[in-house]
Formats: structure tokens, sequence, C-alpha cells
RNA sequence: GCUCGAAUGGUGGAAUGGUAGACACGAGGGACUUAAAAUCCCUUGGCCAUUGCGGCUGUGCGGGUUCGAGUCCCGCUUCGAGCACCA
């Protein structure tokens, strides 16, 4: 009986579902383990080859540790909402509904046919409005919350507005838009409308004017993760700032939160980094600055409130509300002039015009320490969006401002003792202050660290200004001008936005006629008949973003069918949160962002037990992809081989790697590819055509695309398992090759070898051999020390050095054989249960015990050491393993080859160190 | 510019401070075969020697610590990733 992958596959995957093997529930008396992949969203084009990479990454840790007697959780669903089946909705009027349905059988499909362990009965998708009930009732309860600074957590909005009714604003502990000033009269005072303004400055959900990041071409509004270098990351469209009346959540609020939690999760640096720097936390000091002849007070923020006596100018962001407060009569035209200029400026051109441009505003500031008088101006280089849209300028020790100060050739002073300004700031927060002194305060002679704390404690006693923490992070903008998306459970009484009541949800997503926006220009929700409510009030048009429904979604995975709650009580208890997730390093400041900031908000309500969603994060590298290339003579029909393309003028042209192989082209299969190749000659190498090769992005237009449901036909899904992993370490991206699968085919065959000759089963009852425990000891104790590291690729080398031993040692125990299907089960889980089964075995490998390994196996009587001289190795010794040092010293100094090494020099010292080596320094 | 990570044969990649290149691919040679496929055996970092079975050299570059460095430290170079008029 020879290895047939097909039959195998094709049987354990059906006895698998037949007897719902992968099927969990809770069961407290064994410990869980949660194991998650982010789930996919469902494209057209079905997975490629680099997808599974982290699936079976996480596929092998979730049966491993279920072999290890943990209860384990590892579910898959589907991001069903998304751009591209709306965009081809629009294109041919086909529900986008029917597209995400077929995409999503088709990648359940492939999935299937590798052999995950998936309880596909937890499976859920975004779009069910069983799933999005959860989406809308989040939204809802974030409505009705608001950010308690004091206690750190979300509170009821009911609570704020009774405390508004006792005091007002005073003493208002809230995260906010702006800072909002009422007594309990003028509250009480309000109209409905003016308290629904109001509270949208508190709540966590909130309707709010602001900068959005609008997307012309894709006719909708873009989160700040969603937007790169001032064009979209799908699609690559220029996008521009826009004052657009929006739904927002307030992630703000959870700055300090989500920076402080990172530390309590295990996930790599880099990730880490890449989210400290999106929250991008930075302390300073918020100073006032008094406009002269005026009432206004400009407030500033600064991380070197040290700086202060070398302030020789102010800038305001033009978007500023201040600059129109302060501007004079003379200077008001240069200054409309000049913002209307950066107006029509788009996001991107702004980016890249690093040219230095500014206008005088006419008015002076009051330096609070010295009593000096500074020109405001106005430049596009301070953003608005940061801090308070406004600085000090101090053009010595800040490369910004001291472009600036040159171009207009504003003062320089230089503050820290031996800095030289003549050519550039002194941007380096160190040195001795100078320069720096005023009637009763100076900072001169101070290191900067102690003049930045120094200057701090005065101006807070001075009441000119405060220490303050600066975040980044920018609200989430939650809406999008889309049809494809969760609706919003909001509807419009008298223009102020309402919550449908919990027992209304879900509210479904609408038919529409057409999927474009309305000729009013209204999103596409405003074709919708009847959107409405019973009463008759508008609903909402816009929709909510994609982040919307992936960010609870590990919550939905323990209880997803429940109808009274997100997750029950129970249930969550019971699963708490996931302790291993794989994923991609691209949802670094998007997904993993929003999921914690919802996971602590659901938290902070009493509604799940833990403050982060997920304690291991592990990201699977990029698989490339690696094109081929032929090389075409210019104004010919003839291809020149690899090796010879140098010596004519050639054009490469990428060559479907499907008729490739080990780089060799198939030249029958070129002719056939492309009519205008029928007739192509070529100029071999020893009688070949060798292509060029590069490793590229994997994509249709490269022509390297590999389908893995091609290799599943061809090899089979364990060898593609087990390739896919062997192909290095599952952090790194690396590039498919398909060259190097036979290996692991091969391996495989001699796996089966170990089982069958022919039709002989050649498994017996005889007892082990001491070098066959061994092997097999020492194979167990690498692969679980590798599973546990997530090093698989070297667990398959072991595999493939243990298969070998065995066959060397004609090994066909039983009892060795079962110790090693059971550990090659979680890499190769169809092979392995039928092997399983082969030894007699009933029900599933999967529900084996994975073995210990014996330490007595794996003791040596006598070790191999290495005799080195001044760190050269120069000759062995076979000594007793547990010999002592000095023993050992006699040994290798006894050995015949010493003299001609020592060469009448003396033995100067001698380092052993037990079982590896023994150096002797001579000289 | 700031932060983080990486650099090892023709290729993918192994190496708790202890004989660098495991394992695999590819390549070369051989066996079996009418032939091909499949399978098996040998060689395979470089240089020199190969009827002296061995020598030298070698982990991006330059230093250092150490009996001993791919690994640790300092200084570079290159590549990748993240952030970026963030005050």
């Amino acid at each position: 009986m020879d290895y047939n992958h097909r039959s195998i596959e094709a049987k354990w995957q059906q006895y698998w579902k037949d007897n719902d093997i992968y099927k969990t529930s809770v069961d407290t008396s064994r410990p869980k383990y949660y194991v998650l992949d982010m789930f996919p969203y469902p494209s057209g084009a079905g997975l490629h080859v680099g997808h599974p990479l982290g699936y079976i990454a996480s596929d092998i840790y979730a049966r491993y540790k279920r072999l290890k007697g943990f209860n384990v959780l590892h579910p898959m669903g589907y991001d069903a909402y998304g751009l591209p089946a709306e965009q081809y909705a629009i294109q041919t009027g086909q529900h986008p509904e029917i597209t995400t349905d077929t995409n999503i059988a088709r990648y359940r499909d492939q999935l299937e046919k590798i052999g995950f362990c998936f309880d596909w009965s937890r499976e859920i998708r975004t779009c069910d409005p069983e799933y999005y009930k959860w989406t809308q009732w989040a939204f809802i309860r974030m409505f009705e919350s608001y950010y308690d600074t004091e206690k750190g957590k979300a509170m009821p909005v009911a609570d704020l507005v009774s405390h508004f009714e006792k005091h007002g604003s005073e003493g208002v502990k809230a995260a906010c838009t702006r800072q909002l000033d009422f007594t309990a009269d003028e509250w009480k005072a309000m109209t409905p409308k003016e308290k629904s303004d109001t509270l949208m400055n508190y709540r966590l959900a909130y309707l709010g004017n602001t900068m959005v990041n609008w997307c012309p071409k894709l006719g909708t509004v873009l989160a700040n993760d969603e937007v790169s270098e001032g064009v979209s990351l799908r699609g690559g469209y220029p996008v521009e700032q826009k004052l657009m009346y929006q739904w927002c959540l307030r992630v703000s609020a959870y700055a300090q939160r989500l920076l402080d939690d990172l530390e309590t999760v295990d996930w790599s640096d880099s990730i880490k980094e890449t989210q400290r720097n999106w929250i991008g936390r930075s302390e300073g000091a918020e100073m006032k600055f008094r406009i002269k002849d005026s009432d206004v007070v400009l407030d500033i923020f600064t991380t070197r409130a040290d700086t202060i006596f070398g302030v020789t100018f102010m800038v305001l962001a033009p978007e500023s509300k201040y600059v129109d407060m302060i501007v004079t009569d003379d200077q008001r035209q240069a200054v409309d002039e000049y913002i209307a200029s950066i107006k029509h400026k788009t996001e991107r051109e702004r980016m890249i015009d690093k040219k230095v441009s500014g206008v005088w505003t006419g008015a002076y500031a009051i330096n609070p320490l010295t009593g000096k008088e500074i020109p405001v101006w106005v430049s596009d280089y301070v953003l608005a969006g940061y801090g308070t849209g406004a600085i000090m300028a101090v053009p010595a020790h800040d490369s910004r401002d001291y472009a600036f100060a040159r171009h207009f050739s504003l003062p320089v002073i230089p503050l820290i003792e031996g800095a030289d300004v003549s050519e550039e700031s002194f941007d380096a927060k160190e040195g001795k202050m100078i320069n720096s002194s005023s009637d009763d305060f100076s900072l001169n002679g101070m290191e900067v660290k102690d003049a930045i704390a120094a200057t701090k404690k005065y101006i807070e006693e001075k009441g000119i200004g405060k220490v303050k923490v600066n975040y980044r992070l920018r609200d989430a903008i939650f809406s999008r001008q889309r049809y494809w998306g969760e609706p919003f459970p909001v509807y419009y009484k008298d223009g102020i936005p309402q919550m449908l009541p919990l027992d209304k949800l879900p509210l479904l997503l609408p038919e529409v006629d057409k999927y474009l926006p309305t000729e009013s220009g209204e999103p596409p929700l405003g074709r919708a008949q009847n959107w409405k409510t019973d009463e008759g009030y508008p609903l909402e048009l816009n929709t909510m973003p994609g982040f919307a429904g992936s960010s609870a979604y590990y919550l939905r995975y323990m209880d997803p069918r429940n109808s009274e709650a997100l997750v029950g009580r129970e249930a969550n208890e019971y699963w708490r949160n996931v302790d291993l997730y794989v994923g991609g390093t691209e949802h670094a400041t998007g997904h993993l962002i929003y999921s914690r900031f919802w996971n602590k908000f659901l938290y902070d309500l009493g509604e799940i037990c833990s403050p982060e969603p997920f304690k291991k994060l592990i990201n699977q590298g990029m698989i490339q992809g690696r094109s081929n290339f032929v090389y075409r003579i210019k104004d010919t029909n003839t291809f020149v081989s690899h090796g010879l393309k140098d010596q004519y003028d050639v054009t490469p042209i990428h060559v479907d790697v499907n008729i490739v192989s080990n780089d060799q082209l198939d030249l029958e299969k070129f002719k056939a590819w492309r009519p205008e190749f029928a007739t192509a000659e070529f100029i071999l190498e020893d009688g070949r055509y060798i292509c060029g090769w590069a490793v590229e992005k994997m994509s249709k237009s490269m022509f390297n695309v590999v389908n893995p449901d091609d290799i599943v036909e061809r090899y089979g899904a364990d060898t593609l398992r087990l390739y896919e992993m062997f192909l290095g370490p599952v952090e790194q991206s690396k590039p498919w090759d398909t060259n190097g699968i036979d290996g692991v085919s091969r391996f495989l065959k001699k796996l089966w070898g170990l089982f069958y000759k022919g039709d002989t089963f050649l498994v017996n009852d005889d007892a082990p051999s001491a070098e066959s425990l061994k092997t097999i000891h020492k194979l167990i104790k690498k692969v679980s020390a590798d599973i546990e590291s997530f090093s698989y690729n070297t667990s398959i080398s072991a595999f493939m050095v243990c298969v070998n031993e065995l066959t060397a040692q004609k090994c066909h125990s039983r009892s060795v054989l079962e110790l090693l299907v059971i550990t090659i089960a979680p890499f190769a889980p169809h092979i392995a249960e039928e092997l399983w089964h082969q030894l007699g075995n009933a029900g599933s490998v999967c529900d084996a015990v994975w073995p210990a390994w014996n330490e007595e196996y794996l003791k040596e009587s006598t070790v191999t050491m290495a005799v080195s001289f001044n760190g050269k190795p120069r000759y062995n010794i076979e000594v007793p393993a547990d010999m002592a040092p000095a023993d050992i010293e006699k040994v290798a100094l006894g050995h015949e080859n010493a003299a001609k090494w020592i060469d009448g020099k003396t033995v100067r010292k001698v380092i052993v160190v037990p079982r590896k080596i023994v150096n002797v320094v001579v000289g």
C-alpha cells in the first residue's frame, strides 16, 4: 500500500466532520486555551498560498495544546463587510451579500481542504444580523457612556446629566472634545438640542464636527490608519481634509490605558513599539501667552519648557480659531490670502511642499517670563490637530523654527552653552543652560533635564501654565458613506440623534436599488424605501466602518449563538481572552488598537472579565511571490536564457511560474501560454532555458500566484502544511518557492515507509532498541520545545532526521512508531490519523496524549569532546559522559596528538567545559 | 530625522558564548532501467593539497571583551519595518 494523500485526506476530513471531532464546549474540568486567527475578508480571488501560513501555525499550536490536555477553542469566521464586494455591486448591480456568500463558500472549501481543526459550529460573519446586532448594541452603550478621568473608566452619561443638574460643568472630570463652562442653571435653561450638543462633547460615541480624511474617489471618509502619506491605503486615491459632521469614537480617552497595558501583554517589541508610536504620548507643559492690547490668551503646548527664554516669535496653525481673533487690520488681507492659498492645497501637496511659508498677523504676544513682546505668525508648519494648534518658537533649539526664523530674518537666541546655531539649530536635549534668567527665575547653569522640571514647577506656581500630557492618538471616525456595512441604530427626532431601544436590534440593512450615493449626495442608504422608525423618524444614513465588526468578534466566538448577550457570563468567565492570536502586522495601528479599546470599554461596563483581548500575539510574515522572467531580445521574438542574457539587449518579461520548474522553462507550455509566443525562438544554455527570478508581491500581474488547491491536489494537505512551516520562521517574511516542496513530500513517503513496504505491514511488537528509544525521545524533546517557541521549521528538520534514523535502525516497533505518530499529528494531521488507526487505535489521534520524553533514554555513556589549542579545535576525545573535568583534562593532554599541538610551548591554562570542549592555552 | 529589527553557501535556512553551514532544495557524479519517471548511494562555503587520508580561510565592515564570538560590547555600512513639519 503506497502513501496516497488524496484518499487519506478525504477520508479523515470526512471522519472529523461526521464525528464532530473539533467541536468545543465549556468544560470546567479542563484548563482552557483559546487560539485565534485574524479572520479573513473573503475576497473574490480566493486564498493564495501565503494566506494559510498563519492558520497552519496556529492550527499546529491548537492541536498541540489539545494533546497536552487543554480544552482548546479554535474558531474561524469572516470579516464580511468590505469595499470590494460593494464596488463589484456598483459595477454589476449584484447584491454584495451574494458576492460575499459565494466568496465565503470558496474560502470554506479551501480551508477545509487544508485540514484545520476549526470548530465550524462557531463560525461567525460580521454581516450576519445576529452578529451585527451586538456591534450596534456596543455602539449604543458607547453613546450612553462618558470617560471619567478621575475613576479612569467609562461611566453612564446619566450620571453626568445629574451632575450637570446639580453643579453645572464645575468639578466634571471627563474626557471631552473641548473644555466647557456652564452652571447648573445654564444647563437647565438649555434647549433639548443644546443639551444634546453639550453631551456630544463627552459621549464615547459622539457626533462631532471634525476634520476628516475625505476620499472623493471612494466617496467616503477614512480613519487615520486607513490613510498613509496623503493617499488611501485601499486604492491609493488622494485624500483631503474636510470638516464634516460625523460619528466618532472617543478612543483618545483610553490613550493612557492603551499605552500602560501594553506592558501586560506578550507581544513582539516591534508591534508594541508601533502602538506606542501611534499613541504618541508626549509629556510637556501648556503655557499661556497673553496678546498685547487684547484679552486673548494663546495656549501653547511644548515639551521644551526650558527654552522659554529663547522664544523669539509664535506661530499659529492656519486653521486656528485664534488667527481671526488677533489679526490686525493692516495684516488682515495678507493673512486671509495666505490661509486661502493653504486651503486649496490637498493634504498630500502640503506634505510634499517643504517650502517655508507664513505671514505675520500684526499682533504681539507677551512672554510670560520675560515680559518681552514677540510677533505672532501664521504658518502651515504648525498643525491644527496636535496640541493646541499654536506654538512658541525657539529657533535656536528646534529645526523647524530655525528654518522659519532664517527665512523671515527673525532673531535666534542660543540657550545652551557651546551650541553653535550659526548654521543649524541645536535640537538635542543636553547641555548647560545660558541666557535664561528673569528677575526672579533663572535656569542658567542647569542641565536641560533639570531645567525642564524647574520651569514646569515655576509656571504651575505662577499660574502661567500647567504640566500636560499630549497624545497623538486621535478619536476614530466611525461613519462611512457606504452601503455594505452595519447600519447605525440611530434615528433623528427634531434633528436630535436618538438611539433605538435595544429590543429593536438588530436594525437590518435595507435593500436599495443602486449602491451609489443619491443624486443629492446622500449616502446609499438614502435610496432605501421606508428608512425610518415605526414612528416615522428618519434613520441614520451612514454605515459603520470595517473595524466595527472586527473589534469584538473574538468575544462572540466564546458564545456565538447567544441571543441575550454578546457573550454570556459563564462562557466569558471560562474562555476569558485569547491566549494566542496569530495575524499580520498590518493591523498594528488599526484593528489591534480598536479591539483593545472596544474590549476595555466592555470591561469597564462589567460585560467581560479581561482588560486585554489578546494575551500573546504572533505576527506571521508575509509570503511573497517568486516571479520568473524570460528575456526577449529587443524587437525580436527570440528569448535568451538567463546565463547568456548579458550578451544581448534584452527586455525581461514576467512568465507564469506554473510553467517553470526549478527555474527551467517548459518551452512547449510557454509557446502555448500566449498567442504571441507561439512562434518564439530560444537561445539555450546546456540545452535548457533558464529563467531569471525575483522576489515580489504575490499578484496576478506578476504571474507568480500559487494556489493552495493545486498544491493540495498534487502533493496533499499534509505536505503543504509541512512545507509552509519548513520554509522558515513563522514570523519572517519569505518568498514562496514551490521548488523545495519535493523534500517534504519525500519525507512523508519515508514516514509511510516505516509502516509499509509495498503491501506488507511492517509494524511489530518487538521491544524497541535503546538506539530507537533515544531517537524518538530526542525528537519528542526537540519538538515540544520548538512548538512552545513557534520554531516549527526546525521541528520539521527534526522529524526528517528522526525518520531517517529509524529507517536506518530498521525500527518498526509499535511503541516507538506510536509516539512518532502522536508527535507529528499537529503538523500532518491526516497521515497521522491514518497511521494511528493502522496501529490499531480507536478514536481520533487528536485525543491522544502528548508524550513526555524520558531523559534516561537520552543519556549517553560516552561523549565526544573537541580539544582546542588556543581556540582552534584540533582533535576529538571520547570520554565517559560523567567524567570529572580534571580527568577530562588528563585524557585530553594524554592523547597521542597533544604533543604535536603543544609543539614545545608551555601549557598555560586548560579550560574544560564538560560534555562540550577542552581548550588548551599554550604559548 | 527618530524608534525598532535584520545581514550566515548557488537558494530557503540551522547553530543555550563551545568543532559554523543542521535540515531541505538546487547542482555534479554514480547505481538500477530499453528509456523516462521514481528510488538509492557519493560529493557539494572558498582556496590549496588530493597515491600524504590534511592545511589555510570563512557568518556585511572596523575595533573590543573572552581560553574561545555568527552569538556579548563599542563604532560604521546596507537593507527592511514603524512614526514623522507631533512643537
